[in-house]
DNA sequence: CTAACGCTCAATCGA
DNA sequence: TGAGCGTTAG
């Protein structure tokens, strides 16, 4: 096994990256601009801890915000320092709160086998309380968005009740509220189960209230990392607080310019008062970009200096001009669409990129789906990256619920889910009955199950149903410790469940069955609960559909961002307030700087929107780039192909009537096959290879062709 | 109780 | 556009 040297691991970095890796005691705040190579230096520093200090791998804990991420971080790292990795603490906040609390949660009052409710159990939770109170069932959302960011702010039922007790004008809702957040909290300890807010919030609390335990972590972990730290919100700061204990050997490395999380409980003046809270914190910029063109990163800084309240820095490039932009106005979405899908394909025939080097980003999801059909229109492979992820299927999730609750009986959310599925005759009535014996009594949903099939009270048709529901989850119960695929295939077989679905579905069961390689149950239900679906890989070659969220962190060739409009880009919702315009500028400006080389945006003049035909303007922040940055190609109503310069002229392989690939005829050489397309509109030139003269480059003008 | 039907309503971003 | 709901017949 090769072991590195200090110098030839130094030797990959500028200075100011070699900055950051050195300083390994005491805060450090890297502001590191987009595509400045911030998970190299993490990275690096990773390895110059363990090779040239000589620190254990788990000595240091390394926290990311997506599961993706953390794997790429770790494949990093095992590739420098060429040794594996594995049990190090590198994950996801969640993951590594996951992993504290499975160790001490009890002494919070939890059982340690609780699981993770993710938003759909969460709503379901929320829905059936307002439905107990009686309090109109459809603000659900509102309320689960409200405790989101409760908990993110670390303010728990407790401390909002004190809170709007305190202050005389806050009673009708708020009051109202309060007793939904109070009883939600209590409801998810008696169903022994966290939501992904609990996993931040109640390892705090944990630290708070158990020094020990935290002393103990602040021994384990000699250096902390954080990732995308300008996506921290209050609970995950403070926890960052914590775990850097007295040593403060804690390096975060973030940008406020892409910080695009304010809805989750994202705080961006994290990253600002970290100087504040560390004293003596040595701050590093990163501001070199190794990634884009300097036209593009020029376009992109452009519009993200029209934000206030930013740190200032200048990005620089020492690649080339590059291309300039393309901006593309469009009919509707369709044609939008199409534009992407035809210029994906002509730059592929080229033969300079393969699918994979293609991305197209968009602010909605619904977008997704003319760009989805364009694709398939076109023949191009492509992948979308998000959306409903395979786990969020129906399917899916109702057999990992009996999973769920086979590990935890108390949770009677997945009890509720799998009861009368597939149908057994245990409808809503019946449910609301139990449920209300089981509040009578202060016992679980599935004790007082159990209770029923004993008691001689009950109707023997409904002790019957039930009765026979409760022998299968037994049976079920009694195979917890086999291997999960055998449990899997245990539950899909006794419960009988495939009858009941269609073919399709049953293909994505036995994915399902197919996808698990570990055998620890638990492994399994906390890779499930913490998965999201933008950790789906890029494997493969094919171009990826996905938001301007889910694009962060990556970097593309050639990049699209399409329906950049007012109303998509921003958002409709976000142009009210300034705070919220500034992220929407800043998503932009995450979007724009993912591209290396080729950066294409696009709108419509009118979009399907919610079934409703609306009318587009282009969106605002076009107006803050200078004309100068972009080619704008205006595609005109009712006309095939059109190409009428507005900004300048054009050039891009789309308006080219002859598309690389297609057959031509020429008076005198006969057929060939084009191969490139190229120059301006005045001057188009075409290289066709004939068969019978081999390859000649021909001006459009003048060469008399004939398309086939 | 189930299943099928038609109606209403909501639809940003996501760990 | 589709998910979720109430209504209806079986």
């Amino acid at each position: 096994m090769r072991s590195i040297n200090k110098q030839t691991l130094l030797k990959g970095l500028n200075p100011q990256q070699k900055d950051a890796v050195l300083r390994t005691k005491g805060p450090l705040l890297v502001l590191a601009g987009a595509g400045s190579g911030k998970t190299r230096v993490i990275a690096y520093k990773f390895a110059y801890l363990t090779s040239a200090l000589n620190s254990h791998p788990s000595s240091i804990l390394t926290m990311t915000f997506t599961n993706k991420a953390a794997e790429e971080m770790r494949q990093r790292i095992e590739k420098l320092i060429n040794k594996s990795v594995k049990g190090s603490w590198i994950g996801t906040f969640h993951s590594m709160c996951n992993r504290i609390l499975r160790k001490d949660i009890e002494k919070l009052g939890f059982k340690r086998e609780f699981v993770i409710y993710d938003e759909d159990d969460t709503c379901n939770l929320i829905r059936s309380i307002l439905k107990e109170f009686r309090i109109h069932e459809a603000i659900y959302k509102g309320i689960a968005s409200k405790i989101t960011s409760l908990k993110a702010s670390l303010i728990g039922p407790k401390k909002f009740l004190s809170i709007t007790n305190n202050n005389d004008d806050h009673y009708g809702f708020d009051e109202k509220f309060a007793r939904v957040y109070v009883r939600y909290q209590d409801e998810l300890k008696r169903n022994n189960a966290l939501d992904f807010d609990d996993l931040i919030m109640l390892t705090v609390k944990l630290f708070e209230k158990h020094p020990d335990i935290l002393k103990k972590y602040n021994n384990e972990f000699s250096y902390i990392m954080i990732d995308e730290f300008q996506d921290t919100n209050v609970a995950q700061y403070r926890l960052s607080k914590f775990l850097a204990g007295t040593r403060k050997n804690i390096c975060v490395v973030g940008d406020d310019d892409q910080s695009i999380y304010r809805f989750r409980g994202a705080n961006v003046e994290n990253i600002l008062s970290f100087e504040r809270d560390f004293p003596k914190t040595k701050v590093v910029r990163l501001e070199q970009n190794y990634r884009s063109t300097q036209n593009i990163l020029e376009a992109a800084c452009e519009i993200i200096t029209k934000n206030s309240l930013r740190k200032p820095k200048k990005l620089w490039s020492e690649r080339g001009e590059g291309e300039k932009l393309f901006y593309c106005i469009t009919n509707d979405e369709r044609e939008e669409a199409r534009y992407i899908a035809r210029s994906i394909r002509e730059l592929y025939l080229k033969g300079r990129h393969s699918y994979g080097d293609f991305s197209v980003l968009y602010r909605i999801n619904l977008q997704s789906r003319a760009l989805e059909e364009a694709m398939i229109e076109y023949s191009l492979p492509y992948k979308v990256i998000g959306g409903v992820s395979f786990y969020q299927r129906k399917e899916i999730k109702d057999i990992v619920s009996y999973l769920k609750f086979i590990t935890n009986p108390d949770d009677s959310i997945s009890l509720k889910r799998i009861i009368n599925c597939p149908p057994r005759g245990i409808g809503a009535a019946t449910i609301t009955r139990i449920e209300n014996e089981a509040r009578k009594k202060n016992k679980s949903l599935f004790e007082t199950m159990k209770h029923i099939t004993h008691s001689n009270g009950t109707a023997t048709a409904l002790k019957k149903k039930v009765g026979s529901f409760v022998r299968l989850i037994e049976k079920l119960m009694s195979y917890k410790t086999s291997d999960i695929r055998r449990i899997l295939l245990q539950i899909i077989e006794k419960t009988e469940y495939v009858k009941s679905i269609d073919e399709e579905r049953a293909e994505n069961l036995k994915e399902l069955v197919n996808s698990v390689d570990g055998k620890d149950l638990r492994v399994f239900l906390d890779t499930v609960a913490l998965y999201s679906s933008s950790d789906d890989s890029h494997e493969g070659d094919s171009v990826s559909l996905m938001t301007l969220h889910s694009a962060k962190g990556l970097e593309f060739p050639v990049v699209f961002i399409a329906g950049v409009e007012d109303g998509v880009l921003p958002h409709f919702h976000a142009v009210k307030s300034p705070e919220e315009l500034q992220e929407e500028r800043r998503l932009f400006y995450v979007g724009m700087t993912r591209a290396q080389d080729l950066l294409i945006l696009s709108s419509a003049r009118k979009r399907t929107l919610y079934s409703l035909i609306q009318k587009q303007e282009a969106s605002r922040f076009l107006n803050e780039m200078s004309p100068d940055c972009y080619l704008c190609i205006e595609r005109k109503p009712r006309r095939e192909i059109l190409a009428a310069p507005v900004g300048g002229p054009i050039s891009l392989v789309k308006f080219t009537p002859f598309i690389t690939g297609a057959r031509v005829k020429h008076p005198k050489w006969g057929v060939g096959v084009v191969r490139d397309c190229y120059g301006e509109t005045e001057d188009l030139k075409v290289m066709v290879n004939f068969s019978s003269v081999g390859v000649k480059r021909l001006s459009l003008r003048f060469a008399n062709l004939e398309k086939l």
